[in-house]
DNA sequence: TCTTGAGCGGGACAAATGTCACGGGTCCCC
DNA sequence: GGGGACCCGTGACATTTGTCCCGCTCAAGA
C-alpha cells in the first residue's frame, strides 16, 4: 500500500490559562476522531514535564501564561522533548511574537480570532510537516523589522510597566536613578514615542516584551 | 401532570468577540440538546438588533467587545427585550463590573476561569430564575464598595490611558490643562496611588472604567 | 589593533507632572 | 435659604521625568 492510515490517534498537549477556553478547546479537539487530548496545563512552567511525561505529537501553546511564557516553553521543548512540533495559540497577533515563536522553531502560529475549524486543521497540517502562519501576519512580522531595544532595555521597561517611578525601577534592578532615565530615554527615542507610556504601548503591541 | 417537561430547546444568544472562544463555546452549548445558539455576535452594538431578530431566552454577554460594551447592551436588553435574561460572561472578576452587571438587571456573572460544565449549568439555572453569582466575587465587590469616581474623573482617565499628555486630554475633552491636572490628582488621591499609571491600573483592577 | 556597541553611571537642564489653595458656577436636597 | 456634590478654572510650587552631555569598562568583530 501507498498510504499507512495512522492506527493511533495524534496525541495533543494544550497549555492554556483560561480554564473555560481551555475546556472548550479540548472538547472540541477531543471530538475528532484522530486526535487525542493527552495533557492539559494551566501553567508555563509545568508544560515541558508535562511533555516529558506524556509525549505529545503536538504542543498546542498560548503565549501569555503565568510562570513561563509559552515561547519560552517552546524554545525548551525543542531540546528536551525534539519530537514533539510546537504550535502556538495566541489572542495576539503581534509581529515579535511570531518573530520569537519562528526563533523558538514552532512550526506552526495560531491567533484566537478566526474559525474554530482553522485549529483541528492547523494541527493536522502541522504534524504533516508544513509550517503553518497567516501569510499576511508573516508579512507584517518581516516589514516590522526585529526588535530594536537591548534586553536591558526590555527588563527597564517592563519593570516601568505598572507606573512605577524611577526609583522604583533602580532599586529592583540594582542600577542607579541616573542609568534608568537613561535606558528610558533611549527606549522612548527607538519606539518614536513621548514617554514610557506611549513605549510600552509600543512595545507590547509589537510583541517586543 | 405537577411537571411540563419543556419541548422546545432554550434559544441562546452569544456575544464573544474572540472568534475561537465564540465558536468552541457556541459548539459546547449546541451539543446540550436542550440549548439551541440561535445567533452568535461579535460586536456589542450588534447584540440588541440580533436579540430583536431572534427572541433569545438567555443572552450570553462578553464585557469586553467593539463598539458597546456587554454591561451597556445588557442594560438596553433589559428595556428593549424584556422576556430575555442575561448572563455576563467575563475574562475579569472585577468587583465594579459585577456591581454594574447588577445594576444593568443581568441574572448571572460568569468568570472565563473555571471549568466548562459551569456554563450550560449556568444557562439552566439563570432559565430557572435564580441569581447565578460566584459567592467569593460577591463579597469582594460588596466590600469593595462603590466607584468613587466622577464621570468626569473617569473620563479624563480614560483619555490618559495610552500616555496622552495633559494637553492631549485637555483637547480631546475641550478643557484647561489646569483642570485636567486637578482631575488627574483627584483621581490619583481617590485611588491611593502615586501617579496616573498607577491610578489606571488599579481604576481598571476595581472595575471602574 | 582599532572601532563599535552594550552596559553602567554622573551632572545639568528643560519640560511635564502632581499638589495645593483658592475662586466661580450649577444643581439637588434637607 | 443654606449646605454639599460636581463641574471648571487660575496660579504658584515642588517633584518627577526626559534629554543631552560626559565619563568609564568590557567583549566582539573588522
Amino acid at each position: 500500500m501507498t498510504e499507512t492510515p495512522r492506527t493511533e490517534p495524534v496525541r495533543v498537549l494544550l497549555a492554556e490559562d483560561q480554564g473555560m477556553m481551555r475546556g472548550a478547546l479540548a472538547l472540541l479537539l477531543g471530538m475528532e476522531d484522530d486526535l487525542e487530548v493527552v495533557a492539559q496545563v494551566s501553567a508555563g512552567d509545568a508544560i515541558v514535564e508535562a511533555a516529558l511525561a506524556h509525549r505529545p505529537d503536538v504542543a498546542l501553546l498560548d503565549i501569555e501564561l503565568p510562570g513561563m511564557s509559552g515561547l519560552d516553553a517552546a524554545a525548551e521543548l525543542r531540546v528536551r522533548v525534539p519530537g514533539c512540533r510546537v504550535l502556538i495559540l495566541t489572542t495576539f497577533g503581534r509581529p515579535g511574537y511570531l518573530r520569537r515563536a519562528m526563533e523558538a522553531g514552532a512550526a506552526g502560529f495560531l491567533v484566537k480570532d478566526g474559525p474554530v475549524e482553522e485549529l483541528a486543521a492547523a494541527v493536522r497540517r502541522v504534524l504533516a510537516g508544513e509550517q503553518v502562519v497567516d501569510p499576511a501576519l508573516a508579512m507584517a512580522a518581516l516589514s516590522a523589522g526585529p526588535n530594536p531595544l537591548t534586553p536591558r532595555e526590555c527588563d527597564v521597561l517592563r519593570s516601568a510597566a505598572d507606573g512605577a517611578t524611577v526609583a522604583d525601577i533602580a532599586a529592583e534592578l540594582h542600577l542607579s536613578e541616573s542609568t534608568v532615565r537613561n535606558y528610558l530615554s533611549s527606549v522612548i527615542g527607538k519606539t518614536g514615542t513621548r514617554n514610557r507610556t506611549e513605549a510600552l504601548r509600543e512595545a507590547r503591541h509589537q510583541g517586543w516584551l
